[in-house]
DNA sequence: TTGTAGGCGTTATCAA
DNA sequence: TTGATAACGCCTACAA
């Protein structure tokens, strides 16, 4: 079907050898013979079979992102910032899904199976045992996120974002701030959670605010019309509040704007509002969203940069673990 | 360094075909000698080597999905819908970008170095000798957006999504419709450019309303920021117009709608606002934007189908074109 | 500077 | 029901 190194050297009245080495750029070959074959490559629509070489060298060249099914924003940045890598590199990328539960099997069955010769997981609970195995097969996982101590990974500081939200809140004069985050049951985990509310409680306490548990919203996803329902539930609960820190998201927070919009509800004047991320949405919404940036793709080149210093053997970067600082990103909405 | 056939099979005290045989789940061999071998397997962290299995069967049952590098939210929308689909049948997904100019090396790269069996490609300009030369090579090209008359491929119906807005705020009493769009010399061969902008002019025409190219904005790229030149560019031109089509996308109507609102200029009161494409951004904003929805999961959804039943070799679809409807959105802002 | 030969791990064919 | 053998296309010693 494809053309081969052998119809090639056929063709050139060589061996696959020789066309091998031209392919390298062997300086072990005459430049008269390489052009003569370059051409006939080029002619004939010669590409080398992957699966052949990858089998040959054992190894892939390629490096593989794991996440959960239908990914966000954040992830698709993420990804980007990977790629921006990737891209002068002589390494690929693969994308890969897994399905919740299924993360240690994928793992193996994506570094095992040879599919990859690195793993990038974003944000997923991985088993400590199955990343002592790999490593022990020489293969390498940089954990995103949900990091763990003694593995190579890169993550934000939650607690300190959350801090800096917060803070930013009281400083301008809110005394009252409300705090909604993915439920803690469904998440559990996931150190975000866990951090982020820490860092609100911290900041709560440094400026001698009482921690009031009425003032959390737990919330089963991060969609527009989840951030509604934190309006709504704070009204019907009859809570008063001054602020909230959407700790949930961008997205839930744009969901809360516009349940305010709609009750007459004025931002910043009668709440002010702090979402979380920084994708795209806090430029797009009315009035703008002051948020928490956490800068995704620099954080996928970090990852990847990470995997390809791993994958070289570079260093002690076996247990790094590398901390983004947040950034607040002050717009109208507080 | 990773388990093979060959040991499985030594342990087992049975050959690698054998054991080959129950990886098929083969109905040739024994119950007792499938469990025994399956259990070995499973302690042993037994992952087929991919490539070695690529190699042999001479196909990859991998799809990959080409587009350039920085996707935005709609190709994410897009390759969820094609994930979605992947899911459920025994094939892979890899996603590979490309650069502007080297999409028919790459299609070779990825058909004819064995990366995969189908490609899935993202509004690109596509050469059809590259294409003639794939399909007399068995391999398979499913064009998504900028398709080609005889070959296989998904699309909107971009005219007719334009007309819908248009007539739409016709419909609603405006008269002097301005338009946002990408640049033509820089988009020259996306069809969708061209189809929108008639789609717009037939519905001015079909209503007498006389099409006036000054009320035409060309823009560089999709951006928020750019979304606000709109505003600023009709204003220095000291255009009169009561209401505007963003055919550039949502993004771009996110941005017109921002800086409306900091000129004071009343949305939909003053200008009604029509966008294009429906992703997340248009439930973000405030007011929401009436918008022209393409689905494009479900796009993602077809493509991925497609390219499925051309690998299956199933019935004419060879040169099969897929049209979807656009639906029109009405929020707010329009 | 080029050629020979063997094998990577899997699978297909044929034989037992 | 299982085994022996060869081959997929490429790469890498080593030989010439």
């Amino acid at each position: 079907m494809s053309v081969t190194m052998k119809q090639i050297a056929a063709i050139a009245g060589v061996t696959p050898t020789t066309v091998s080495l031209v392919m390298k750029d062997s300086k072990k070959v005459s430049a008269k013979t390489k052009e003569k074959i370059r051409k006939l490559m080029g002619d004939m629509d010669y590409y080398p079979d992957i699966s052949a070489s990858n089998l040959k060298q054992g190894k892939t060249n390629t490096i593989a992102v794991l996440s959960t099914f239908l990914h966000g924003i954040f992830k698709m940045e993420f990804v980007n910032g990977v790629e921006s890598v990737i891209i002068d590199s002589p390494y690929r990328l693969n994308q890969f899904y897994t399905r919740i539960g299924e993360e240690a099997k994928k793992h193996k069955e994506i570094l095992l199976g040879k599919m990859a010769d690195a793993v990038i997981t974003m944000s997923l609970n991985t088993d400590p045992a199955m990343l002592h195995t790999m490593r022990g097969k020489g293969k390498h996982v940089v954990l995103v996120e949900d990091v763990l101590e003694g593995f190579p990974g890169v993550k934000f500081d939650n607690f300190r974002g959350a801090y800096m939200a917060t803070e930013h809140l009281i400083k301008s004069g809110r005394k009252k701030i409300a705090f909604s985050i993915a439920e803690f049951k469904m998440y559990s985990g996931h150190q975000n959670v866990d951090e982020r509310l820490k860092g609100y409680k911290k900041a709560l306490k440094d400026n001698n605010i009482e921690f009031d548990k009425d003032m959390i919203v737990e919330l089963p996803n991060y969609t527009i019309e989840t951030g509604r329902s934190i309006f709504t539930t704070l009204k019907n609960n009859r809570i008063k509040y001054d602020a909230i820190f959407c700790a949930s998201g961008d997205l839930t927070a744009a969901g809360f704007l516009k349940e305010a919009a709609a009750n007459k509800i004025g931002v910043p004047d009668d709440i002010a509002v702090v979402g979380y991320d920084d994708t795209i949405i806090a430029s797009a919404t009315s009035p703008g969203l002051t948020t928490i940036r956490q800068p995704a793709f620099q954080m996928g080149q970090a990852a990847c940069r990470l995997a390809i210093s791993l994958m070289e053997q570079k260093s002690g970067d076996n247990n790094r673990i590398i901390v983004f600082n947040p950034e607040l990103i002050k717009r109208e909405s507080a």
